[in-house]
Order: C-alpha cells, then structure tokens, then sequence
DNA sequence: GAAATTAGTAGACGCGTGTTTACAGGTCAA
DNA sequence: TTGACCTGTAAACACGCGTCTACTAATTTC
C-alpha cells in the first residue's frame, strides 16, 4: 500500500469534482467521494475540513469559462451560442457550469454559488461589455446559461436532435446578440 | 378540538404548495409540513402517501403558466416579457415556476419535473409558434425562464434596479422575440 | 535498530430524515 | 347510553448523513 498524502488530497479532489458537477453538492456524500477516491472518508475531513470547504475548493480550483469569453464583444454571441449549443446536444458539458446549475438550491453553499456565478460567468460577460445597462444584458444571458443547464439536467440531449445543431446556433446567436449588442433604435415608443 | 377531515387535507396541502415553492423539494420537510400546517406529521402520510406524492399532488394542482400563454403568437414575447421582469423585481414570483427551479437538483422527483416542465411551459408555448423549429424555439424560451427563476433564486431582487425595470422590459421583449419568432432572412450567411 | 512522526483505518457518535405503529379521544348511529 | 368508527397524537423505527475519536501501521529520523 501507497502511502503518499499529495497524491490522496488530489484524489480526493478529482473524485469531488466530478461527483458534485454530475449530482449536485446535496446527493453527493461523503462516502461516495470516499469510494470515487479510493481513500478512507476520515481523510476529507483531515485534509479539507468539511463537506463544504471541499465543495469550495473545488470551485475556487476550476477557473473561469474555459475560454469561452476570450473574444471580442462582436464575436461574443456567436461563441456563446456555440458554447450552450454543443453543452445541448453533445455528451458532455462544463463542469463549471453543471456545478453550479446542479447545485443552486442547497441553502448551505448559497453564498459560494451566488459568488460563483458572479466571478466566473457575470462580471467576466459584463466586463467584455460596453454602452448602457451593461449589468442588465449580462445578467439574461447568465439566465440564458444557466437555463440552459437546468435544461439539459432535465431532459440529457433530448430537447434538440443533434442534426438540428446548426438552427440551434443560428436562433442562440440571434437570442444571445438580443442579449448583448446596443440597441440602436434612438426613438424609443411611447 | 376541530376534527374535519377535508379541512386538515386541505390546510396540509396549502402549506406544501407554499413551502416547495419557497424552499424546493429537499428543504421541506414534513415536520416543517406539518407544523405549517398545524397538523399532526402522521396525517400527512395517511392522506397523501408519501412525500413524493403529496409533492406530485402540487404540482397537478397548481396550474399552468396563469394566463401568461393567454394570448396571440404575436405579443407573446412582450407579455412573457413583463412576466420575467416581475418576478425579477417585485417580491413574489409564481409558485409554478419557483417550485420547478427550486426542486430540479432532486432526483426523486426527476421524472415529475421534467413531465411538469414540458405541461405546464415547454408545450404550451410550442403550441402558441408556428413557423420551423418550433420545439427548439420554445425550448430556448423555456431555458431563458427558468434561468431567471435561478438567477432569481440566488440573488433576489437585486440583480436589477426596480428603476431599470422599463430597460429589462424592453431588453427582454427583443430576447424573447428572437427566442420565439421567425427569422425572416431567406439568405442563409455561409 | 529504536523511537517519533505521520498516513491510513474502523467504528461509533449525534442528529435529522421519511415513515409507521399503537393509542387517545371526539363523533355519530342505534 | 352504548358501541363502532374515525380523526388526531405521541413515540418510536430504521436509515443515512457529516463528523470525530481511538487505533494500526508504514515511513522517517536519530
């Protein structure tokens, strides 16, 4: 037997990732990280404190969207859209993303989500920005994102067959730049 | 003492329709049910069965969207519109939509959710469009909805400004009107 | 090689959950 | 008034949860 405590902690890591991005923070237990890890459950309390100390390194150590905003606000919607799109129809997702959407009604880790939401999805989206209400528009896209992955949660790849991959790009974009871009209508009805 | 059967059933089921959609399924307990209500725990499994069930009971009770689908396909994005921005702003939100977001993360009520998701919104909202692609498009509507309730959930009512609610309204209205209408651009770009 | 340090383990602790059982007490027909 | 029936109640059940403690055993230090 192994006895190496670097490698056991990274274990335990990995195994926590992957279970609170596929079941959300509530279903999944400490003997089940335990088991994914192959280590004693006594060790996750050792080595990270609790439950929701662990669940708050693991969002503190998964970044930001995974590059999916380094792009010019002009080209923003079209990158989101295919971002959402391929979550939608493909196996598998972002597990920043499916973290966070699984997890949102667990009242003990509130504050983590709220602060998650915020550092890794709005204020990044808001910050690529510019003209009025740029809080505003980031915020329904956030809705959109995160509505997307309850979606998904829901109904797996079924809402949208995958040779409609291409109408689901297009409409998203179209939603996304509604989302995004400055209205240019100077004369607004009364 | 008071003893009325369809009284207690009823107070019993006031207080779980109220409780779920404020907490979502796994925070309420039946103690919490119970006292609520003002009723003895053991009642309620007497007269609904189990959890699941006095849970799946709610949800067929309460309707569907109230009058929000209740007209034409045309001002169907303004009036989903000013739905969203309401409960993004005002205090109270529907219990129809709250109780689905805040219950999704359950697998033990996976299948009435998802059912529920595609009766009381997805469907109804796909049999209001006409045009191509009209599932996809209802289901992006769907997404943008209960995202909001999401967004709603973690941060209340200061996503937005109550002062801004004219610029969401309007922001929405487009957001909505390129979920849902057709895109009239015969010249597909390569 | 002996002693100290540390990783790993087994098991129990207290608590809260949904559910059930045995019983008390009000209600109503005969 | 008596007795059957039904509503309401208290307590317990079995289980799973996060957490903690006492212990074993491998590794390191001298």
């Amino acid at each position: 037997m192994r006895r190496d405590r670097e490698d056991t902690r990274r274990r335990i890591l990995d195994a926590a990732r992957r279970l609170f991005a596929e079941l959300g923070y509530e279903q999944v237990t400490m003997r089940l990280i335990a088991a994914e890890a192959d280590a004693n459950i006594a060790l996750i309390n050792r080595y990270f404190g609790a439950k929701r100390e662990l669940f708050a390194e693991v969002l503190a150590q998964q970044g930001r969207f995974p590059g999916v905003l380094d792009v010019d606000e002009e080209g923003l919607p079209r990158r989101l859209a295919e971002y959402v799109a391929d979550r939608l129809t493909s196996g598998t997702g972002s597990p920043v993303v499916a973290t966070i959407s699984r997890s949102a009604a667990s009242p003990e880790i509130h504050e983590l989500i709220r602060d998650r939401v915020l550092s890794a999805i709005l204020e990044p989206l808001e910050a690529r920005l510019t003209g009025p209400d740029t809080r505003l528009r980031a915020g329904i896209a956030t809705a959109l994102i995160m509505g997307t992955g309850t979606l998904r949660q829901l109904f797996g790849t079924d809402v949208v067959r995958a040779q409609d991959r291409d109408a689901l790009v297009a409409r998203l974009t179209a939603v996304f730049e509604a989302c995004l871009t400055v209205v240019d209508r100077p004369s607004s009805p009364t």
